[in-house]
DNA sequence: TACTAAAACTAATGATATTAGTTTTGTGGA
DNA sequence: TCCACAAAACTAATATCATTAGTTTTAGTA
């Protein structure tokens, strides 16, 4: 062990993630974490390398968090079953850590291998779901394109409160995925007979 | 004409715009904006009511600027080609002015009349091309939804960088959208057979 | 031409991020 | 047991922001 051993980077990123999802990331700043921690704000870079490193940490923090969420959800669920698993996680995530979903979405850094992989294992839960419709190469990149942006888009706009009508938004989430997947089936049906 | 005319708020706001379409929304400071507009920070009080203010206004100039291009996009096309025709102008509209889009997704603040109104335009006008699937009442909410999910959830990956694979972004979008309009059709004749 | 109100300014304050350099302290080895 | 050391936490200082208060400038109008 390490002489004086006091906070670790995880602890200052959780408490970090911790502030998000009561207040928003916005309110995430090196001044409101260190108070939050009891110390002053210089000594946060002894764990973290400033605000921007703070944010990319939190986002692989949010990436892994919620790659264990989903694939906890399609466990045992395979085909349609797991695409409906897959998205009622999804939300259900977002909407108990959305500070959390929110860190997330800080654009990944192409250049940083750890966190593409974190990213490529949450889109390949995706892929490894779809695969159900049989689809090959450039359709199956689609379809999964589709999703991800149902699952998003939908998500996004509820935690901004882009939904306005008090008309339950579960059903909207699941009635968008049915009509998804069974376009998907349709026009892969007609593909085949052509 | 009121004594010393200068700037006003419109071009404040739109000066603003332009910051954020070329460098994004983070970079749009009101020091930032002033250095842009070649005066002194404070003297930005005389236009706007601070920063939080002006990002209020870029989000109605936003949603407003948004639906004019919808609604060009729109004019003549009915049913699936106003469907697609909006999509195409959705997705055209976030890639020409990124920092516009991004300023628009400001979550609107329900006490502002003026505010709730162009969010409601936008939400409308989808409403409309909708109406062509001849869905009634919830049915129809959750279709839009639907739309909408896909049209942002789309949008706010590719901007952020979300789609890593070098494959025709258009086709994806295309697609996915056919394949839920498809669906939607699908589930209809499904209801009323029953 | 003189008045006036808006526009723009300077000055000052408080919050934030960041760097440099100092002090504290827990742990492992002498 | 005690001591050295390295990490943790600190203070001090700087730079950038947003914001407020109060002053000066200036273009249109009376």
């Amino acid at each position: 062990m390490s002489p004086r051993m006091g906070l670790d980077m995880q602890g200052v990123v959780e408490a970090a993630v911790e502030l998000a999802d009561e207040k928003g990331m916005a309110e995430v700043t090196l001044a409101s974490l260190a108070k939050k921690l009891g110390i002053r704000t210089p000594s946060l870079y002894n764990h973290v390398g400033g605000l921007e490193d703070l944010r990319k940490r939190m986002a692989f923090y949010g990436v892994n968090e919620l790659y264990a969420s989903l694939s906890e959800a399609v466990r045992g669920n395979s085909g349609e079953e797991g695409v409906k698993a897959l998205a009622a996680a999804y939300v259900q995530f977002a909407r108990e850590r959305p500070g959390l979903y929110q860190a997330a979405q800080h654009a990944p850094d192409r250049q940083d291998d750890e966190m593409v992989k974190a990213y490529e294992r949450v889109v390949n839960l995706v892929v490894t779901v779809m695969n159900h419709y049989g689809l090959e190469g450039d359709a199956k990149i689609h379809a999964v394109r589709g999703i991800r942006s149902i699952l998003h888009g939908f998500t996004s706009l509820e935690l901004t409160g882009g939904f306005g009508i008090p008309l339950d938004l579960d059903v909207s989430l699941r009635l968008a995925i049915d009509a998804y997947l069974a376009g998907i089936s349709v026009m892969k049906d007609l593909a085949i007979k052509e």
